[in-house]
DNA sequence: TTAAAAGTAAACAGATCTGTCTCCTGTTTA
DNA sequence: TAAACAGGAGACAGATCTGTTTACTTTTAA
């Protein structure tokens, strides 16, 4: 086993369940079975872990929300144009509702970081904006004229219903924020 | 002035600007002016301090969107019995374009304390439930058959906006949010 | 086979954190 | 006036945190 791989993946659950700033390296070591020295030869910092961590689950969401998408846009009623969007709220909807859920990290990072020119901040405003390009890319089908707002707009809806599912505990958000999706596209779709 | 107020004020605003876990005690102290003893004789522990300085923001921020709604409900255009909804988006708007804003206070807190049984986390799910009583009454005016349903739907959009003004740094994200809601809302009004 | 690289375990330094305690000063009130 | 009390200043304990270092072992690769 890759030690540096295993190393990230063990921080990243705990940053993740537990918080980054009240999840101490001793824990990430004593759960992983690392020495301190390994650590810091492949890391400068808990910084750089963080970091690290927080590029892993970047590509692990996207990757789900891909594969999401693939497998719920065939399920979905209303305009064909709108499925792929409408199979993202879906593939939300089933992770908010998964064991492991704890909200989004990089919602909870930034507000365990809240100064904007930090680096785990920065990290994760550059995942925000690759979330949008993604949503605008499964906007395509439906020849909106703005689509980058449309998109901005869907992923307003999308962080309204992790935070909801999260700190107001309803596990239905993704549906509540699918509902108003419909609604919303619906009415900005260019009739074909 | 009264030492343990302004002890929970200065409280409030280091946690919000900085992160609760990342503000010791002692920052508090030395920021307040106040003695450690002071401190302790009024508060049992940190915890009770921050939970102190959530209900104080509690009653802050209902208050601002009370003093809100009451401003902007004037000069809103569209169906005047949604003016009040419509304006509580743009007290939203108004507060997240504001020199200190940092997002939520509550949904931050229950970033950093995501264990859904810790007595901060429990604060902040309070917190919300009360907003979304707060928009259902908004609501009223508009007779409409879901209120909760809808309420939380709107508070799902705040609770998005918020998110990504503060994520995503998109300080328009509750103008985006209050287009959302119009659209939403006419939707599912009853004809008069 | 052997030298370099990488890992383990654990001690250690130094900072920081929460919370307690002591000693002193000023204020209030009986 | 005297007693009670609240607060200020700061030392202190004990825990915990990040990061360094040392001494030894395992793995890897030339």
């Amino acid at each position: 086993m890759n030690r540096k791989e295993h190393l990230v993946k063990t921080a990243q659950n705990l940053f993740y369940k537990q918080g980054i700033r009240s999840t101490g390296i001793d824990t990430v070591l004593s759960e992983s079975g690392v020495a301190k020295k390994t650590l810091y030869n492949h890391f400068k910092s808990k910084d750089e872990l963080i970091i690290a961590t927080l590029q892993r689950r970047d590509q692990q969401f996207m990757d789900m929300l891909r594969m999401g998408v693939q497998k719920y846009s065939l399920e979905q009623a209303g305009d064909q144009r709108l499925c792929r969007v409408f199979a993202f709220f879906d593939a939300l909807s089933e992770w908010i509702k998964s064991e492991n859920f704890s909200g989004c990290m990089f919602i909870n990072a930034s507000a365990e970081y809240p100064r904007k020119t930090d680096p785990v901040h920065v990290a994760c405003t550059n995942h925000k904006r690759l979330v949008i390009q993604f949503i605008e890319e499964l906007l395509s089908n439906g020849n909106f004229k703005n689509s980058y707002n449309l998109a901005k707009c869907m992923a307003l809806l999308a962080d309204g219903a992790i935070v909801n599912a999260h700190t107001a505990n309803d596990l239905n958000a993704a549906q509540e924020a699918k509902s108003m999706a419909r609604i919303v596209l619906e009415s900005e779709l260019i009739p074909s």
